[in-house]
DNA sequence: CGCATTTATGTAAACCTTTTCATTAGCGAT
DNA sequence: ATCGCTAATGAAAAGGTTTACATAAATGCG
């Protein structure tokens, strides 16, 4: 083995041990057919002896880019995260791509933080997975140019960059229609926070499977915010009441696991009493008790398609602002049964 | 507003609006009490006119660093992950590092790509969540200099790198002292991968905690997977025999989720029948039913930690190789009681 | 007032590539 | 042998910083 060079080989070590000029190897790397058969050789020879590795900073600087993407999320805790960053990863590394992340806490500061350091040119192109487009001086600054920008799981309104989530409107809308199957007619939407487009979405498809199905629809709102707190707040609000639905569709699982719990502690049971389902199939929803009715999101392949059509962009940035709308799968467990026939 | 410029400004439009040189740009912005006041006030104007920021691939080129740093990850869909992965970031940011995350996802290719990232000077240092050394070609090639590495959450035999995680062994103790203390005398684990060393490490708490306790300790070890597939199967091939323990301690909250569920599905209860307790304190161990006692991870901590001790060491790699083994406390729920009287 | 010392600024090199443009050599055709 | 054309290579610029060194101005002091 070769005794370890104190630095890292750079391309001129790598022209003079080959006896060629630096654009020679340069061209080796990079345009093989352009160089003859035998210095090519040279040239991986030496390359191969140095342990050559062409330096990114320098590469970069000279071909203004950064071969970096940056995701910008509110939490990195939610639970949809992991699962739309894999997809996220799983493109941008095989296109050559590094994934830069930031997580903003819904924190101004921070945010600005993030912005300023794309505006050094330290990313390409940037997933926003906040909801909102970038807020920050420097887009009302001089420079005013954003990168390509793609929008995931969030719609962002009056904002013209592309999207790609699943279909919360059809997808709800199955989840309904799939507790109207059952026999149920008094289902209640237990929603997210307030003012979340997503939830308004999800509203709307439950809507819309009421109306299709009945003649006169009971449109039954109770106000969650997306935690099984939440859900489990919600729950204890309604059951003051006399009347009761017999079902629930949740804004998510961590509302509807939220509101199992509250259900089961006051005595009663899932699915028996009352059907509950979700939205997302978070990896625990099969490991409750019951088993959790829901709705995927296709997560990894979401996170595939954003990259993928951001990616695509980058070169000329000539792609047209466009929405993918993925479908939601209904996933069949054990927390939705028909309604008691008594109430 | 300022008309937008066509191209982002550099530092020699500042330079050539303020009237001064581009060293004496580059000092007002890094070394201001090396400029007069009046330049300086007359830079920082043509900045804010300009909307200029110092461009970062020059500057890291200049520089030789990066300012980035590498999450190597096995899976970012470990339950661990985001939480960890939320303390990296956040000191990351504060000091000014950027996290490029990577997930091998067990694959040599995947991670090979990724050290070859590495050694193109993308990252000024490295975080490894993967519980091993990057394995690859260039280690063993002739520039063999990695990038200052801590490792996190899994420590890595026979190699220096510094090591930041929960005490395991310690922590283990305490959960299994936990159960003797409500009387139990017969307490397998359910164990992690085979040849998994923090699985390890925890049997050996398990068995100390055993050792001290009792005169004759009964050390009875179920091999399980991590999972909560795996945690179920563990009990399903217990239950075979006569002789059951009446408390388990599990390599993790998933395997404890699992092996609740199978406890369940046979018509028996946790806690009144089988006390459970896991480790780490997944979001979900609150939430499942019965809530799980179990082990909390101090996992933002110990990110906060990993990531300041690698920022410490970059300037002059100076800093020792050293352990820090964070606490984990007790979080008592509802999954653990006394032992049943008859058996 | 003259010299030494500090303070402020500018010039230019260095960081490591990619790529344009120019040059040289090689070759076939006339 | 000469011309023209192609193929292969090299020289040098450009990308945007930071910083060592040089220079000029200003200040201190005897």
């Amino acid at each position: 083995m070769d005794k370890i060079p104190a630095k890292q080989a750079t391309i001129d070590d790598v022209a003079k041990l080959a006896g060629v000029s630096i654009a020679t190897v340069s061209r080796a790397l990079h345009l093989p057919e352009k160089v003859s058969e035998s210095t090519r050789k040279k040239v991986t020879a030496a390359i191969a002896r140095t342990g050559y590795r062409a330096n990114a900073m320098a590469q970069n600087l000279r071909m203004q880019r950064s071969k970096m993407v940056m995701v910008l999320a509110r939490s990195i805790s939610d639970s949809n995260f992991p699962g739309i960053l894999t997809g996220l990863e799983r493109v941008a590394n095989a296109r050559g791509y590094g994934l830069l992340i930031g997580s903003t806490e819904g924190n101004v500061e921070l945010e600005e933080n993030y912005t300023r350091f794309m505006a050094s040119g330290m990313a390409d192109g940037l997933i926003l997975l906040t909801g909102s487009m970038p807020t920050s001086s420097w887009r009302h600054g001089p420079a005013k140019r954003l990168p390509p920008m793609v929008s995931v799981s969030h719609p962002i309104d009056h904002a013209d960059v592309s999207y790609v989530g699943v279909d919360n409107f059809s997808a709800s809308k199955l989840a309904v229609e799939y507790l109207i199957s059952l026999g149920h007619r008094r289902i209640a939407y237990i929603s997210g926070p307030q003012g979340d487009t997503i939830s308004e979405l999800r509203h709307q498809g439950y809507c819309a499977a009421l109306a299709n199905a009945f003649d006169e629809s009971l449109v039954w709102k109770v106000n969650g915010n997306g935690t099984s707190e939440g859900g489990r707040a919600a729950i204890e609000r309604l059951f003051i009441k006399d009347t009761l639905p017999t079902a629930f569709f949740c804004y998510n699982d961590n509302t509807a696991i939220g509101a199992i719990s509250a259900i089961q502690s006051r005595g009663l049971t899932v699915p028996k009493d009352f059907s509950v389902i979700g939205f997302d199939d978070i990896p625990f929803a099969s490991n409750v008790t019951p088993s959790l009715t829901t709705i995927r999101q296709p997560r990894s392949q979401i996170g595939e398609m954003a990259m993928n059509h951001l990616l695509d962009n980058l070169p000329d940035r000539s792609i047209p602002i466009e929405s993918a709308l993925l479908h939601g799968d209904l996933i069949v467990r054990s927390s939705c049964a028909g309604p008691r026939t008594q109430f």
